[in-house]
DNA sequence: GAGAAACGCGAGCGATGTCTCGTGTTTGCC
DNA sequence: GGCAAACACGAGACATCGCTCGCGTTTCTC
């Protein structure tokens, strides 16, 4: 369940060989975040954490697989940890609350694990971790709608999926400003983050209050 | 003056030289584009263009500096073209035509230099590119600010450099979105760039005007 | 404690990619 | 026409990276 056990070889693991797999996921986790995917090279991954390259092929089959391993953890910690964050809301919750929440879990999860951001934003990522990326992508985006459709009941199917796009796109525009500052600063983004998306959402969901657009 | 000749050594090309270069640059273009800056090998290149990798060498000293001299040459078309799309305005112009023509004019740009793109915004992208990237990213913030701050003339310093990142990042999230569709759906997308930077901005221009902020 | 299996090592294989070099062709100049 | 320089070629030198293999060590199991 945890580790991908190929075809229907248990491939027994002892304690030691659990923690490697774990130290080799960590040592992963940081070279990825500062040289990419394409750019880490397994070997440097193994120095990284202190084993030969050899030690690391007897855990994962080749380099992708260690991204995905890596991934398939962080999406489960993510969905544990946050899965709620954006469901749908009571009608009544005011928008800056909603926003205000969601924005905090996923700024909070990130900014722990640098990583994500670096796995799922590469262009230079390959085939099965594309995969990964445009489900999680999917998934976020069918929260963001149920999310924005319990906020603006009326609102045409092809509106609110172009909403949810541009809320996950600046999202990620502002996670990025997040991540590249830190202290008093980063939390000003975060708020400035926060405004951005109550502004850009605040007239729909006025309007749907009979609040007259202004100009 | 266009292409660098390196050290003091002046290089004479003739005509033919100078068709090989802007072919090769084309090819360039489009094979950075399809595969990404790293991914894109010199052969590849060279194969596009229909010359053998040993041609390519006559011209550029190595992969980087192809990027080097697209990269300079599309900074030099966008200077010509839009340097005056962020001059700072007449305070009493209407937020939203600053900036819808300022939108307008950068999607236009980048949508028909998809290059541009995929130069600026990859991950993967090695040393003296990333200078040119951030001098231009320099120069945008600055003109951003300008252009923020003849809109709104008693912002304080730091907030005026915060929203500008902001500005620049909703930007970038838009213009994903945007050459991510085509035809319509690309339209519809560039209105809601349009209206997340308007409503963004909105707040605070409306208080310099003395509106009173909503809620 | 003995056998088996998991673990660990590091030299090195094969593929790929950047860039060079020797040689031949075309062009500009007198 | 003749010379020098620019242009063109493509095989291959050289480096890097993903990954393997043979062998030695540790751990589990009985």
């Amino acid at each position: 369940m945890s580790v991908n056990q190929e075809k229907d070889q248990p491939r027994r693991r002892q304690a030691r060989g659990e923690r490697r797999i774990a130290q080799l996921l960590e040592a992963a986790a940081t070279v990825f975040t500062t040289t990419g995917y394409t750019a880490a090279s397994t070997n440097a991954i193994a120095r990284e954490a202190g084993v030969s390259p050899g030690t690391l092929y007897q855990f994962f089959p080749n380099k992708e697989a260690i991204a995905i391993e890596l991934g398939d953890r962080l999406m489960h910690e993510m969905r544990e940890a946050y899965g709620e964050a954006l469901a749908p809301v009571d009608p009544a919750t005011p928008l800056e609350q909603a926003v205000g929440s969601a924005v905090d879990r996923f700024i909070a999860f990130n900014c722990e694990h640098p990583v994500f951001f670096a796995l799922m934003h590469g262009p230079d990522i390959p085939g099965r971790i594309t995969e990964e990326h445009d489900a999680l992508h999917a998934t976020l985006l069918g929260r963001i709608q149920g999310l924005l459709s319990s906020l603006l009941p009326d609102i045409p199917p092809a509106d609110l999926s172009r909403t949810a796009h541009m809320c996950l796109g600046l999202y990620k525009a502002g996670l990025e400003l997040v991540l590249a500052h830190e202290g008093a600063e980063r939390d000003a983004y975060i708020q400035e983050l926060k405004n951005a998306l109550i502004r850009y959402l605040g007239p729909l969901v006025g309007a749907r209050l009979g609040h007259p657009e202004p100009s």
